[in-house]
DNA sequence: TAAAAAAATACAATCGGTTGTATTTTTTAA
DNA sequence: TTAAAAAATACAACCGATTGTATTTTTTTA
């Protein structure tokens, strides 16, 4: 009952015999506003049941205090974990996040950015889709200098910021880690090559190689998808290596595709590390289901949801330029379990 | 440059020499509007880079096209599968999403909520956190005659409208084919029996067992949060019974607990199914890794997404009354694996 | 104590659609 | 051909907060 009709600044003005306009500063702790006043305000507020009508607010100071938020995916361990991170972010800054997913889709992608401009988010955070190539569906964010933040699949563009882990150096990491087990003939297998992530993994992968006087190999990199099907069909391939062209170690680009791989190869009667380790990417909880469990890179999901935020708002309080800061790196760590570690026999 | 600076309806009645208001009743198609004045009005608005400022659309009208949903978590493959049915259903009805997670809390669940609110979403979709015992956080939104709709996880409420699956008769199912494998002493792992999908499977369960002839015991239904430690501990459970008391079946009220229940017990030696089968819930990704491969439940989650979203819609456009439609139940699916098939030995 | 400076508050226009009602235009009927 | 009915369009108030500027009040200074 008491509940049934709006309460505005009006009524709390008219209920303190103050203005309107005192009452819209008090609210936001307007420093030209008397601290007294302002507790009266807030009081007034508390008792009347008062609660800001955004649309109003947004229409006249063309501010939403919303944040975009375009994910490849929100079904993995690493992005649900961004997302807890940003939100945790947010709300303490006071911002909202609208979420939307591409599906992997760069039409789906194109849509959501249009979506998100539309809806007049105040600033966009995006990890791209596999099949995205071209950025100019984000011209309209660039031309009206809403700042848009790439994460992890993230894109060159001098006026975006880039928030990444160092895939190069985890990717170099984990080669150089297969290596000192012993293995010789080590498999990639990457992503779509146009996307930071797995060029990067392949640029870090390719110079532990070199680094261990190891020569490159261009039949040991085999790219797709990443999905279970690919893992599948890459054991496939394998299995059908002559026995001196067989790797003796993969290095793959994440968790699934290394999974389902090594569940093939193990039916088809190899032993794992034995006779090929593996290494994965994401530290995706399959990766602590198969056994052995997969040596992987952990993705500081959070941090890195974390930081995006904190970098956009304050671009968006002014505090620093969107050129400033080009790309933030973040620290990942290699996790080795029992899939590659060829010294200590698997129990 | 061309891009600079916003256009209004204004802007297009200027143009063509015409009022806001047909401009605005134009725009959406309203009868009274000459057809050809439409047409017109749409070409202009093309034309010119016309986009509608839903703030304020949305002040004046008091509807936002905004929806709430409010989940657990997003990390879960059914959770991303619901999501996906809700995004799709909700961009064909025009609706946006805005998504939040209680990870689990009821305080986080009420902050939510709150936030909703105060967004003044047109509706509200919600799976219910593990923690939450009372639903009066959402008092504000029945009192106010937004709708609310429970999805998966739901309360009783006179004014809202639940949509799940029929957990009695999935659990029921489990168990039967669980008896059906010869198995007379099974273990049943549940969640917090405040919340209906678990009470509702432990009924199923139980009724099971009283149609198929075997005293339910209590002592062979744990309850606890499901996680990968509470299946480790619920193994270390088993393993200290004697060995007339240990269960010859697990059914799990999800595949996390069941995974990691199985890990902990094939550890100690023992072999599933033939010692011990299992039975999950979920159809998780782990469920397909784990050897032998997880029997469990498929959840039609994108379905759920999409009746969700349709039936809140149509509420809100009064095609259906809050109180017409009670419960909606969806089909779900037993998945037969490795893991419960005692007849047929594991290869 | 009066004038100047600073602090606090108020006025009034504004953001961009929406909507009930009035007005104008067109069509139909007599 | 004109009055009545229907269709199409326009007027003007309104939604609720924000903001540049003006005004009032209080404090400081001379």
């Amino acid at each position: 009952m008491s509940e049934e009709k709006e309460v505005t600044i009006y009524d709390i003005a008219r209920h303190l015999n103050i203005s309107a306009t005192t009452v819209s500063r008090g609210l936001k702790d307007h420093p030209t506003i008397n601290i007294k006043t302002r507790r009266k305000i807030a009081e007034a507020a508390r008792q009347l049941g008062y609660r800001s009508n955004t649309f109003a607010s947004s229409l006249r100071s063309k501010r939403t205090q919303t944040l975009g938020v375009i994910v490849p995916r929100l079904n993995s361990n690493f992005m649900s974990s961004v997302l807890a991170g940003m939100e945790n972010a947010a709300s303490r800054e006071g911002y909202n996040l609208i979420i939307a997913q591409s599906l992997e889709r760069a039409d789906k992608e194109m849509d959501n950015a249009q979506t998100m401009f539309n809806k007049r988010v105040d600033g966009l955070l995006v990890s791209l889709a596999y099949g995205t190539e071209s950025i100019r569906h984000f011209d309209d964010f660039f031309s009206r200098k809403i700042p848009v933040i790439f994460f992890d699949r993230v894109a060159v563009h001098p006026e975006s910021t880039s928030i990444i882990i160092d895939n190069h150096a985890a990717a170099y990491q984990v080669t150089q880690h297969l290596i000192e087990q012993g293995c010789k003939r080590i498999m990639h297998l990457g992503g779509n090559m146009a996307l930071n992530v797995y060029s990067e993994r392949l640029r870090g992968y390719k110079q532990a190689l070199r680094d261990h006087k190891i020569a490159f190999d261009e039949k040991l990199v085999l790219t797709g998808n990443l999905s279970e099907d690919f893992g599948a069909s890459t054991a496939a391939h394998i299995l059908q290596l002559k026995h001196k062209e067989r790797p003796d170690a993969v290095f793959s680009a994440n968790d699934t595709a290394a999974v389902y791989c090594m569940i093939a190869l193990k039916q088809a009667g190899l032993s794992i590390p034995k006779d090929i380790a593996f290494a994965g990417f994401n530290n995706d909880p399959i990766s602590k289901v198969i056994e052995p469990n997969l040596t992987t890179v952990n993705y500081p999901g959070y941090n890195m949801g974390q930081a995006a935020v904190n970098t956009l708002a304050s671009h968006l309080n002014g505090e620093t330029s969107i050129t400033d800061t080009n790309t933030i790196v973040l620290r990942s760590e290699l996790i080795v379990r029992d899939s590659s570690q060829k010294n200590i026999p698997s129990r």
